[in-house]
DNA sequence: CAAATACTGATTGACGTATATCATTTTTAT
DNA sequence: ATAAAAATGATATACGTCAATCAGTATTTG
């Protein structure tokens, strides 16, 4: 009952431990006959390498890192923390990780910790990506030293990465515009959207996303140019209060990005009947919001699931097996009614989901 | 800079090994001020146990069983499924898996087969279970032998299972409620629930959650007694055929249960401008009446991450370590706008997510 | 004060794999 | 046929922990 070892594949086969190992390690000088044999044995015996066994006798430690941008933004809080506390988690496993900071935007920051990433002894990166090529260089200088490296969140150049580790921002912004449009019930409407910056490609995906739909499954709804709030509360609540006063037909919003805090001040104030809002990223902030009846709709990436897929594509990656095909990682619809628990937000774990 | 072994504390706590040994896996029979010493040590070089080392030494393996309905149903064929190519990934984790399949409803075959798991050597097991009290007895057999248990999709009886994996019903009922009512737009409006059965305990959450919140937030909202439809798809068919031709003020339909293929069918034939559909569970009839559009909204529970939950959770039982904490499972809202590619249905491994 | 008991230290053999060495046999090329 | 090359076998050590044994010292108990 127990499970077969490499001796008793070798045995099976009929050749010595040593050649066993030689073929399922593929070390070469074996003669083909051999390696043929050895593969029936573990194919009739069901033979599978015991991985504990393995990285303990290699000493095997995971070395990774996670470049995502510091700053007082909420949701890169909450990145941070699953981050660490996952891999608290995961010190027993042998697997050791830093956190490095960089500043909002900053490529030429981001392309400098990526190149010091290459001397720095390391398996594999999570970055939280720009698009920018400059970027090309350095990944392509780190993945050449065989260091595994995966787009968290927001996307790096295709070329230079192994992996994306995030929603489809262009589905995201559909979903969002789909459940504008059915708040419409086919009435008529006027939607404001808002964006952070149109140079960050999740943002330009979901505006795009969003655009679409409205545009072949909603006609009778307008969406208004987007508003620019570099993800800036101030700006944004700025913002939407001037629009908020203005337009009388207003009946829905949508912020592609950060700073929700402005725009639910703006909200609070607004007199009259406010529109239909959806907003991304639960934090502390949006989830009061829609607890309070400010918004109607936060979509949320779960962080948690994403920094916790981010460590097991690293490690599938460093320890060469293929990547195991994974569903979609589906962005969550939070509305009053299904929020998790308040202290949630900050202990999760991520253990699996 | 490599990981501080159990010898390495032993060293620096002023012991032998063999005492370091007895304090970290306490066998008894050390002074206390040695213990003392041990732990600050552990403190002060941040040890940390070796997993794959101790799992080796131990020779743990970990024998699960899953008890699941057996039949037609898609829903729990796709559970299976995931079971199933979970299982495979866990093998070189030594993890053994036993799919046990029961008739639907079935009390009493549920219950000999927990009293039959009894003899049979497991570690652990997930059920899928039903809310009687004649399952209570032969549970706390198994779980006096030291078996882990835990309910699955449906709840057992609370005292005789360590934790219940699934989302919870009350806020799905309740998160449906809120997508009708937002797509009335404050209109008019009528409801008709089916439901499979009112002793299945998920149907029945499902429904008071949804009854409270269209009564709450959504009074202009009729919601009309459920009609029972033993999960049967023709039942269900044929039910919904009279109400969508009777019923001319009806604006929206929502089915807590299965049996969905029947449903579509008869939405397909009505004439007129259907009303708003909301069911659960993304199966191969509801991705494509969604994509066709026929219904508007799928409210999926995410089966691949529950099952990859109670790998999870019955790993973390068995290891006597204390049930990490875990956010919330939340249902997945599918629009036609955010489905997943369709080999994914079936390839989906819940590696993770 | 002796005897029982409580502790401690030292050591050992698993667990299954990785990796290395060295001797030996078989095959291939000349 | 002989040398060179390729393939194989046998064996050993290490990885970190678990679990056990045994001898010895310290402390308590009657």
């Amino acid at each position: 009952m127990a499970s077969p070892t490499l001796s008793d594949v070798a045995h099976a086969a009929g050749v010595s431990y040593a050649t066993a190992d030689r073929v399922i390690n593929n070390r070469g000088n074996v003669a083909a006959k051999s390696i043929a044999k050895v593969h029936e044995a573990v194919a009739t015996l069901g033979y599978v390498r015991n991985i504990a066994a393995a990285n303990l006798s290699r000493g095997r430690i995971y070395r990774l890192a996670f470049l995502i941008p510091q700053g007082p933004n909420a949701f890169f809080e909450r990145i941070r923390q699953h981050i660490i506390t996952t891999a608290a988690h995961m010190q027993a496993e042998r697997v050791t990780v830093e956190v490095i900071e960089i500043a909002a935007f900053a490529v030429e920051e981001l392309q400098s910790n990526i190149s010091a990433l290459a001397d720095q002894d390391i398996d594999g990166v999570a970055i939280v990506g720009l698009q920018s090529s400059a970027l090309s260089e350095p990944l392509a200088q780190l993945r050449a030293k065989g260091v595994a490296v995966v787009g968290l969140v927001s996307d790096l150049p295709q070329d230079h990465r192994a992996a994306y580790i995030g929603i489809d921002n262009r589905v995201a912004g559909r979903t969002a515009a789909r459940m504008i449009g059915m708040a419409h019930a086919n009435g008529k409407g006027c939607v404001q959207t808002f964006v952070g910056s149109m140079e960050a490609r999740d943002h330009a995906e979901r505006l795009t996303g969003f655009c679409e739909v409205i545009a072949a499954d909603f006609p009778q709804i307008d969406v208004l140019d987007p508003i620019t709030t570099k993800d800036d509360a101030s700006i944004l609540g700025d913002q939407a209060q001037i629009v908020l006063s203005d337009l009388s037909d207003l009946t829905a919003l949508y912020n592609v990005g950060a700073g929700n805090s402005g725009l639910v001040t703006a909200l609070r104030d607004t007199p009259l009947k406010r529109p239909f809002c959806v907003v991304h990223e639960l934090v502390k902030h949006s989830r009061q919001a829609l607890s309070d009846g400010h918004i109607d709709l936060i979509i949320d990436q779960r962080p948690d699931v994403e920094i916790n897929r981010a460590f097991n594509v690293l490690r599938a990656l460093i320890d060469q097996k293929d990547i195991p095909v994974m569903p979609d990682l589906m962005p969550t619809i939070y509305v009053r009614d299904n929020l998790p628990a308040e202290p949630l937000i900050d202990q999760m774990k991520g253990q699996d989901i």
